[in-house]
DNA sequence: CCCTATGTTCAGTAATTAATAAACGAACTG
DNA sequence: CAGTTCGTTTATTAATTACTGAACATAGGG
């Protein structure tokens, strides 16, 4: 009950709820609560000790820390020593995360592409409609590189 | 296989890739149809023939345009006549999206505000990751409802 | 050269969810 | 007031997916 105790209440209720945030981007509720152990504890850990950490198993922790990587949240530490594997939470998390979506705003900004000019002449209403859509996007891909860009000048290492 | 045949099927491919690109964003693939239809006809139509244009249950129709209005991107008609329920693309569609991430981003901060608290003194490297997290929520957060406000801007209409 | 430790893969299970059909209720229409 | 036309609700089915345990492969350490 001392104060330490409070922080680790605290810290696994942060593991639990971004857990349960994760479920609403459609991530699965064990990538959340990895991320949120990375965030709190930084790492370099292997996945047997992520494992045991978390309470899950090895099979979850291998699953989840791949996709996470995937995502560009973890990086494979340079250290690894040995056999095992350690994960760290990438530098340039945050800013790899929003190259996902931007990457999905331009695949979507290709379809509109494609469509556009299949659109007949006698239909302004709905040229303007996916124009409107097109523009949405654009501007969406704009900002949010601007932020990438940003966020990496705030912290410029490597 | 004239140039209106053309359109019909670059269309409905349209309507198809967007159901795809939905589920990836974690919505029904009717959700994402749906959305495509009314960006291309805008409306305003009825269930029932909504349902009988994208080729799906009543039911299927009913859950998803409440679901799409409930994200701001389709709204009930003023024209109301009778008692059907005629739906129509919202003019603030990509606004309202927008707001809805920002109020998920927003949950994330609050949890990040009461987590930091409780952070001891003697883990700064933890204050600082959990810090770093908190600013890029935060950036993110200003970031799009600035893009919110100019969407706004930009069609002032209501 | 075995033996242990680690990460990955596979098969199975449980749970969630999308989609439908059918029943239901409510309102306009004759 | 009966009949029809909507939209919603409910129960069911199908399909997807998260998660696990166990088998497997591989590399280091004795």
């Amino acid at each position: 009950m001392n104060q330490a105790g409070k922080q680790t209440d605290m810290f696994g209720d942060f593991i639990e709820k971004m857990g349960l945030s994760a479920q609403g981007d459609g991530l699965p509720r064990i990538a959340g609560r990895m991320m949120a152990w990375f965030v709190l504890n930084g790492g370099p850990i292997c996945l047997t000790d992520l494992a045991d950490a978390l309470q899950i198993s090895k099979a979850s922790a291998s699953t989840n820390a791949r996709l996470l990587a995937g995502l560009g949240v973890l990086e494979r530490s340079a250290k690894t020593s040995g056999r095992k594997d350690f994960y760290v939470l990438s530098h340039d998390a945050y800013a790899r995360l929003l190259e996902g979506y931007v990457q999905r705003m331009s695949e979507r900004l290709k379809m509109l592409d494609t469509l556009i000019p299949a659109i007949p002449e006698q239909r302004p209403d709905v040229r303007k409609r996916v124009r409107t859509m097109h523009g949405f996007y654009d501007d969406a891909v704009t900002v949010t590189n601007d932020l990438i860009q940003r966020l990496r000048d705030q912290r410029g290492d490597q």
